[in-house]
DNA sequence: GCAAAAACATTCCCACCAGTATGTTTATAG
DNA sequence: CTATAAACATACTGGTGGGAATGTTTTTGC
């Protein structure tokens, strides 16, 4: 309530973020299930005890770099879907943007690639179920960000393609496999 | 050396098939790393002391099914590579039976996948380094009857693009994503 | 039919790791 | 300066799964 109240949570928020960072370092390292607790820990130089005090499970921490993730690649293509440009020069520009923030935070974006299909398997989770539907739904929002401006390029005729879900696939698969 | 030679060749060769298909359900079905051995044993009515007579590690179980559904790929395909077919046709035949193996064979395909990620993570395999090799090699093999037809048809003119390793990408990409 | 080996099943071991419980230090509040 | 809570570190536990050791049955070669 007051002037301390932001200085606490900044640093908490800040050793949060360090964890999300060394976590998906060592995602991207060891993989999704090998990467253990005292691996994360040990990228910062710390002990498990650090991060079970800000993260209540293994699972939480991979929501965290999941969000962290797709919030990168929502800042960096939504500015240029708002833009007024023809849809071919617009997809892209996001198709670029979007190569630039694989370069920028690939322990991210490899991380979650491993996720998906990870947590896909097996009807555990429990609880966690809505959380995942809850991020499958921002990436499908990301995704049809691009259906959407190929949908433009054909009302515009900037772009032509004879199937649109077909191309839409392609273009994402093409993306994807940057990582 | 006699006629029981091959008998017994077969036997053992349908058990161990027999094991492969049923990892290759489990991979599919809990993902690499979570699906134990005795799932697998499971799979078949049976227990680990079957599986680990055929098979020395779960890694080589995992290289098994790698190496049977890289060949079901292969089966499918080549046969239509070596026919004389103009390159956009012939193109459209491949994909078309890539995708019919897909569907045919699921479990095998999902579960290289997966494998292919996890696999590539850390400094471990040891001595299996020179199996994993091999089977990108078989990988890369198999993505290069794409890539050729593709410059076959740049050459006949029935197929056109402005940069041939991004359309090889995008054209593998859209293909894996049927997965 | 009879050794011998292959094809299994059963049982056990132990390394590993997520999660917990508890101790210790550091910062904040009053 | 003190008590109080947050931010860690340390030490421990329980369950799990890969793989080995060992037993049992079935097949094969003679």
């Amino acid at each position: 309530m007051n002037v301390s109240d932001p200085k606490l949570t900044k640093r908490k928020l800040d050793s949060r973020q360090q964890i999300i960072q060394a976590a998906a370092v060592c995602f991207m390292k060891y993989g999704l299930e090998k990467a253990t607790m005292d691996d994360m820990a040990g990228e910062l130089g710390s002990t498990k005890g650090r991060v079970y005090h800000h993260f209540a499970s293994k699972d939480e921490i991979f929501f965290a770099v999941y969000r962290q993730a797709m919030q990168f690649c929502f800042d960096a293509v939504l500015p240029i879907v708002s833009k007024p440009m023809p849809a071919n020069e617009k997809l892209m520009a996001m198709a670029m943007a979007h190569g630039r923030v694989m370069m920028d935070t690939l322990p991210f974006q490899r991380s979650i690639r491993q996720g998906v299909n990870s947590y896909l398997h097996g009807p555990e989770l429990g609880a966690d179920r809505e959380v995942l539907n809850e991020l499958i739904a921002q990436r499908n929002a990301y995704e049809d960000l691009y259906r959407t401006v190929l949908q433009q390029g054909l009302q515009d005729g900037t772009l032509s393609t004879p199937d649109v879900a077909i191309a839409g696939r392609a273009i994402l698969g093409a993306l994807n496999s940057l990582v």
